[in-house]
DNA sequence: GTTCATTCTTAACCTTCACTTAACCAACAA
DNA sequence: TTGTTGGTTAAGTGAAGGTTAAGAATGAAC
């Protein structure tokens, strides 16, 4: 299977010669022009890693990556500027990018990195599975024996978080982290959306339970 | 919680230079000066990044890396390297290197790598062990001979306590400071919760068993 | 812009559970 | 006997968790 990955870069001419070199060694590279035209391609495809231009046109590439995340897309991001200051990396690593190259770079160093990071997470899977609870991660679907779970944004996460750790017991730490990254809120929302997960399980008679681990925290297990 | 990070580079001064730097951002970096010694240093220690200098004396960083996945060892590795060959660099992805960085760098630049690569650190596991019993810190889970030992947050920090000891008889005291820190009970709440814990590894019919030191504290030993 | 639906946060209230406490036993030594 | 040390049990309390509903925020449809 060949490698896939999006180029959002406004240098015509630099996007070109990234997009011949990477065809020549058999990875399919799409190209978007702008920040905005870069958000629907990732929207609408499924790409190995995105390479993102941090000077763009109508949304810079911070703020892309940003989005990008808080869709709970977590497809390597390798940023590429013009610029060099710790600040902009730092700022870069904190909205969840993965890598990033200095301009100008050359293009063999660009081709390892693309290779490192589409293996880094090619133990991607697009389903999450636990007994007859299927998870699609892509739609943000699940399904319990072909019956339709209804998640929200935030109950998908949480179980998506449960469904990687397999019936290991989560800190409620951990899950507020996972939902909510650094701006956590202030009160028990955490309890709540259990609470609508918990309900959603039960709508659909699963024989898997969230179980309470008092003082700690919650795990998802077979009854 | 700070970051604990091992260097593993044979040039002294390079080294000490690392050091103090990441001490400074309150990073605690180990040494080791060759690749025999970084292993055994790895296999001790739960570090969140791993610098590696490709060229080692008695054991090449290459081979290093190898070794650490090999042993399921999933610590994300950074690789020093004097070569700015792209075969080295495909090379060291080969064997499971998460990033790279070639000599000479600046400083800074290891910082924000280090501070990259240990976000990205996977879920370890840290576990204590015991003929068979299992102590999952992370967890906060027990299994003895894969029965779940049920435990409450502070029948946790009791068993953990014994494991860290491993037969070794502790003192009241130590188990009550350990429990409850500054703000001790003032009454008979310890051998309650011992209590319970022997309940507990006698429901697993564990071979092991908290045995009383009289006039001292308490030991876990196996009978 | 307004409206509507959806989702998230917050807060109030209720329930459950772990921890503390204290009382009572058992073993043993003085 | 009595005092000391440790073990067992159970009740009460407070903190942690569960439930519910109202209102704020968001975003799509018009």
């Amino acid at each position: 299977m060949s490698i896939n990955v999006l180029l959002v870069e406004d240098d015509i001419d630099l996007a070109a010669t990234v997009v011949d070199y990477l065809e020549i060694e058999d990875i399919n590279c799409d190209h978007a022009a702008n920040g905005v035209q870069g958000l629907s391609l990732i929207e609408l495809n499924d790409y190995h890693v995105i390479l993102l231009d941090l000077n763009l046109p109508r949304l810079d590439g911070l703020s892309v990556c940003q989005k990008v995340r808080e869709s709970s897309n977590d497809t390597p991001i390798l940023m590429l500027t013009a610029r060099d200051s710790l600040k902009d990396k730092i700022a870069g690593f904190n909205v969840g990018t993965d890598d990033y190259l200095v301009k100008p770079f050359e293009i063999e160093e660009l081709l390892i990195r693309v290779l490192a990071l589409s293996k880094r997470r090619s133990g991607q899977v697009s389903t999450l599975q636990m007994g007859e609870l299927v998870l699609q991660l892509k739609t943000h679907s699940a399904t319990y024996a072909n019956q339709a779970v209804k998640l929200t944004p935030i109950t998908c996460k949480l179980l998506e978080k449960f469904m990687r750790e397999a019936s290991k017991p989560i800190s409620r730490k951990d899950l507020i982290q996972t939902v909510w990254g650094e701006e956590q809120p202030d009160s028990n929302s955490l309890k709540v959306h259990i609470h609508h997960l918990r309900k959603q399980l039960e709508k659909v008679e699963a024989k898997l339970s969230i179980e309470t681990e008092t003082g700690f925290g919650f795990a998802l297990r077979e009854k």
